[in-house]
DNA sequence: CGCAGGTTTGACTTCACTCAATCGGCGTGG
DNA sequence: CCACGCCGATTGAGTGAAGTCAAACCTGCG
């Protein structure tokens, strides 16, 4: 996608973009962590996406935004005019393509995330979440931008079950926690089997089993 | 979207298009009713999506589709070639952001289901189910084609839930049911605060509430 | 050094799941 | 036309995973 000149920095926990604000701009990010998410009624919050650097975010299909966008960490994130976007895609079919795919991409992702919030426990959660983020991150040491309130958001979890699940992954000694934020993966085979309902079968019921995509990283 | 000659016609329970298949077809509703569902290893199954006349599904980003498509009732479904849809798009641009448009379409649906299934209580997504039902439907006068079972996998809830919440609803007279299958939506507003999460507030802390856009019938 | 925000840990509660039995409606065959 | 059988739905009892409330603990930063 075409990069424009202009770009803006933000500080942690500034918005973006607000939830009904009008949508102008399509964001791509290039330094830091973005997160979007939703306010419910009774107050609680729906983290929907953690965003990386090179990740698109912010793309709507109604005239205003459906989510808030906040800096997790003090971040940069370039601009893009959404009517130049959408002059350029009528205009050249290949941009037309990139804009589809990035939507398919996103509805893919999300399909994947709904599955995990309807059907998955705490420990499934946590540990599929920490295999996504090993999968963008260059190394198995990752530096967590987010707070354990954000992943809980994120996950469908109350904040207090993210913290115990993770401290009981270092007890196994399935990853190695050296202060809040610093996460190391250990064992990925244990963290991938987590992932899946297998552990936790009582009755063995589990005939025909067709295991997911087995995760790949980097 | 261009509608060609070619249509199919599906028995109950018959498998549209199967997980892993080759996805060299895109698939409009004509007539019935359609799951697009997921099994997962532990032997559940997750139900992505209901399909009613006029939907559009199976469209894909790879080259397999990530999900089985069931026709819930007997049914009849257009098919659209994919590269014939795709050659389409690169020669008209209205054709292109129609495709663009469908998929941000479908993500706004699947974000509100993410929110649905990671924060909100049984109580919360039934209502939210039947609503969203009623405002594709003719009448208040529901006919569910799809079981207990289907509802419950798509809520990621358990039958006996489903069931339980939906008798509760009709002993409350905000629905009534005729049968298993027939649900008169009885007391929309009853429904519509169901669906958010004031009810269950016992210390009242409920201030800066932003509440969700209301619900529009039809 | 001390404060504040975020995190961990513990005790208790609760909502929804599981298991299990029963019920009901519809289609089939006698 | 009615009896039977089957599948789906309902209902109940008991359990368990995760939520809530509350207190203590880090840890980075002013």
């Amino acid at each position: 996608l075409a990069l424009p000149g202009v770009s803006l920095a933000l500080g942690r926990n500034e918005e973006v973009f607000g939830e009904g604000e009008p949508a102008e701009f399509v964001y791509k990010l290039l330094a830091g962590a973005v997160r979007t998410c939703r306010l419910i009624s009774d107050g609680r919050r729906q983290v929907s996406a953690f965003h990386f650097p090179g990740d698109v975010f912010g793309m709507e299909l109604g005239r205003t935004h459906r989510f808030t966008a906040e800096a997790i960490v003090s971040s940069r994130v370039a601009l893009i005019r959404r009517t130049v976007l959408e002059r350029a895609a009528d205009r050249d079919e290949t941009v037309a393509r990139q804009l589809w795919a990035l939507a398919l991409h996103e509805l893919e992702d999300l399909q994947d995330h709904a599955l995990l919030l309807g059907h998955k426990t705490a420990v499934e959660r946590v540990a599929a979440f920490l295999l996504k983020l090993a999968r963008r991150a260059p190394s198995l040491a990752l530096t967590l931008p987010m707070s354990r309130h954000d992943i809980a958001d994120h996950l469908g979890l109350s904040l207090e079950t993210v913290s115990r699940t993770l401290n009981q992954f270092a007890r196994e000694d399935s990853i190695a926690l050296a202060g809040a934020r610093q996460v190391t993966l250990r064992d990925l085979t244990a963290l991938t089997t987590a992932t899946e309902g297998g552990a936790k079968c009582r009755s063995g019921r589990n005939s025909n089993v067709i295991p997911l995509s087995p995760v790949k990283l980097r």
